[in-house]
DNA sequence: CGGTTTTGACCAGCGC
DNA sequence: GCGCTGGTCAAAACCG
């Protein structure tokens, strides 16, 4: 299975998630916790079929992208608005790079260290769950994020993160020396 | 009262 | 060109 981390990780402050009823660590020192919640597959959309025998032995699956790996989105339109030519992936903005994972979670919004502003909602046609979307609000910055529950499971959040955040996150300090991982650190 | 969310309308891209 | 679809806008409603 080809999976594998970016590098460098494009959002420094999106090392643990926490939800009612779970919590998501992000935390890539962990080795254990890196292999079976901080995933990179090639083609998420293609394995969408046949995810339920890669998920079976973890809860949260993730797909990362950046301008040095190939991209892999949890959109599942055909229409995703992406480019991915020579491992360089963005989208027809050229907002930046963009950042999928699935996390089993039973409240759509995470606390990623980052306050973003909701501008829409819409039901989409792959998705019989409607689509959220969050702006940063930070000016400047125009980092972007949709949130969709999983269409086969709903018990999964896809979120998908656009861009790269400009600033510093305002929850950056509440980070304990022993939990956080400076942005520049290899995933392999 | 100011910031956030909701929601219908609008726009652009794509396939036919 | 037209219809479908996803993404965004913006006014109104909501909330602390």
């Amino acid at each position: 299975m080809d999976f594998y981390f970016g590098n460098p990780h494009p959002y420094p402050n999106i090392h643990q998630y926490h939800a009612h009823n779970s919590v998501v660590s992000m935390t890539p020192s962990s080795p254990e916790i890196a292999l079976s919640d901080y995933l990179m597959l090639d083609d998420y959309v293609d394995h969408q079929d046949s995810r339920s025998s890669q998920s079976t032995e973890s809860s949260e699956k993730a797909t990362f992208c950046d301008p040095t790996h190939g991209f892999s989105t949890g959109a599942t339109s055909k229409n995703n608005n992406m480019k991915c030519k020579n491992g360089i992936n963005e989208n027809k903005r050229g907002v930046g790079p963009r950042i999928a994972f699935r996390t089993k979670s039973e409240l759509e919004i995470m606390d990623d260290g980052y306050k973003w502003r909701k501008y829409g909602k819409k039901s989409v046609k792959s998705n019989p769950n409607l689509r959220n979307y969050y702006k940063c609000p930070s000016g400047g910055c125009s980092v972007k994020k949709r949130v969709e529950r999983d269409r086969d499971d709903s018990s999964y959040v896809i979120t998908t993160y656009e861009g790269v955040h400009n600033h510093e996150s305002p929850f950056t300090t509440y980070y304990s020396p022993i939990s956080f991982v400076h942005s520049d650190t290899t995933f392999k």
